[in-house]
RNA sequence: GGCCCCAUCGUUUAGCGGCCUAGGACACUGCCCUCUCACGGCAGCGGCGCGGGUUCGAAUCCCGCUGGGGUCACCA
């Protein structure tokens, strides 16, 4: 009787899809739970279902507040917003799991009396000692021999002082079931034993809580990591005795996300900073940027458009769109695309942006002077195009919200340097302290006719060296705006302390 | 080891039996533009893991192999 998967699998489609996003809130969130939620989020979108967002915190000794706030931050950046779930509630309050024990006693009660779970007394210890003494691999794991134990046996048990485990007795047929990325997939029967769900002192595990909320929360479809395929199995058969138990009434659809990979051909690990979502907007990643590239793991909008907006993904997404490869985790291209939605932005906003790393820069004060603003309303558009991402912006930025005696010429820069380099300076100083229109275009043209028409320089040899006296740099925003942001009397200072060094 | 997943340029991806002389993007190289660096434009480099089938025809379908990855907890 309970030796076949019966349960129908969720026929849901269009408004009536739900779908979760359900993370535990250890260490900071990882890119490629990241990418969990942004399909999670786009399959909802797109079909026009329901987006639920839970917290998975059944493991005391691992998760923290610290977490939980810093996966509930991430989201907001990102602007995933959520229909039903953690601070937006619904109706299957509460959604942190910490805070539905009953809801779990209730559901092993239901399940215990349907005959779907039986107690387990042996120790990890002993069944490994089982296995060798007969003769079976120790990876085979449990046995299963507790499942038809008398009553005499369990009491004994008792009077030693073991309190059981519960497991749930699976189905000894194959499991089978349609991916939503890769199509059927089989477990043979036996690929797995008798799991646990109750630990001994009463913790219900994800074994149990994962399933059962999202059973109880009418989940459709399972949107994951391919990390969880091959637990797949075992949760059907829950859902299974689930559905006889009276619990639900159908098996929702898994869909199994390719890896996000790290170098090599591992999968990205938790402790390579390029999998900490913070990392990259510490860097300076705009989410839209972020957004876009983390779509490209395992998805495309088209074949020749990679550069695309959240709300054109959420138009386009697809589960069966995706695909099954794992992806790497490609930092240059990120940037790429990052630097593409960058510019994209319109100057205002791109400016308002900058605010917050300039003052990590300590370029801008907190909050900034006016002063300080209206420069960079005119300097940030000289560096919009040439950033990759916002944290660059300081080192580009800089010379024009400071003054001449904080100048300090790089190395390289004075490597680069002509012979002649402070005659071109002297001249260059000459000419423009008579230059009354101090302004970009009266600039260019005046330093063009006495510096490269005049004195024959190449263009090249007669701007570097005022580019480097007044930003102390090889490479900076164009020069004749540089000089027109900083005035007259800054850009002589700069010049003739140049000459004079 | 059992079980599961995956397999197209360096990376990512298009391709769902003939439109493929395998397309795009990132990276890389060269040229153009140019006050540096970028941006932009143009050009180039570069790939269907191997072996069998099926078919008039296979990157596309099937099988095997090889390779890679994951999973086998009283974690999630």
């Amino acid at each position: 009787m309970t030796n076949q998967i019966t349960a129908p699998f969720s026929t849901a489609t269009g408004k009536d899809i739900r779908v979760r996003f359900c993370p535990s809130p250890t260490g900071t969130p990882h890119v490629g739970l990241v990418r969990t939620a942004l399909f999670n989020w786009a399959y909802a979108r797109h079909t026009g279902g329901t987006f639920i967002f839970r917290i998975e915190d059944t493991d005391q000794e691992r998760d923290s507040e610290e977490s939980y706030e810093q996966i509930i931050e991430a989201l907001s950046w990102l602007g995933l917003d959520w229909d039903e779930g953690i601070n937006v509630g619904g109706p299957n309050e509460p959604y942190r799991q910490s805070q539905r024990m009953d809801i779990y006693k209730e559901a092993v009660e239901k399940l215990k009396a349907a005959g779907h779970l039986y107690e387990s007394f042996l120790t990890g210890e002993e069944i490994d000692a089982r296995n060798e003494a007969a003769g079976r691999a120790k990876q085979l794991g449990y046995d299963n021999s507790e499942r038809d134990l008398d009553q005499a046996t369990k009491d004994k048990y008792l009077a030693e002082g073991r309190s059981p485990a519960l497991r749930l007795r699976v189905p000894d047929s194959d499991i089978s079931f349609t991916d939503l990325v890769r199509g059927e997939i089989t477990f043979p029967a036996g690929s797995f034993p008798d799991f646990v769900v109750v630990r001994p002192n009463g913790h219900p595990l994800y074994t149990l809580v994962n399933p059962v909320d999202d059973a109880l929360m009418g989940v459709t479809h399972v949107l994951r990591g391919e990390d969880l395929l091959s637990s797949t199995p075992r949760q059907i058969a829950l859902y299974n005795a689930m559905v006889q138990a009276g619990i639900t009434t159908f098996i929702p659809q898994f869909g199994h996300l390719p890896y996000v990979m790290g170098e090599g051909h591992k999968k990205l690990s938790k402790r390579d900073p390029e999998s900490n979502l913070f990392h990259h907007r510490d860097r300076g990643f705009i989410p839209e940027g972020l957004l876009n590239y983390l779509a490209l793991l395992g998805w495309g909008l088209s074949a020749d458009q990679d550069i695309f907006t959240l709300q054109e993904m959420a138009k386009a997404f697809d589960v069966h769109d995706v695909n099954p490869n794992p992806a790497r985790f490609d930092l240059k291209k990120a940037d790429a695309i990052n630097a593409t939605h960058i510019r994209a932005l319109s100057a205002d906003d791109f400016a308002n942006r900058l605010i917050p790393y300039l003052q990590k820069g300590d370029v801008l004060s907190t909050p900034p002077t006016p002063a300080q603003l209206e420069i960079l309303g005119k300097a940030a558009p000289l560096i919009q195009e040439r950033i990759t991402v916002l944290g660059e912006a300081s080192g580009m930025l800089g010379f024009l919200f400071t003054d001449s005696s904080k100048i300090a010429i790089d190395e390289d820069a004075r490597k680069g340097l002509p012979e002649n380099a402070k005659q071109i300076v002297a001249a260059a100083t000459a000419a423009i302290s008579a230059l009354d229109d101090f302004t970009t275009d009266a600039l260019h043209d005046l330093l063009n006719k006495v510096l490269v028409e005049d004195m024959g320089e190449k263009p090249k040899n007669a701007f570097g060296p005022l580019r480097t006296a007044i930003s102390g740099r090889r490479v900076s925003p164009p020069l004749f705006e540089s000089m027109e942001i900083l005035g007259k009397a800054e850009t002589l200072a700069r010049l003739e302390l140049f000459a004079r060094s």
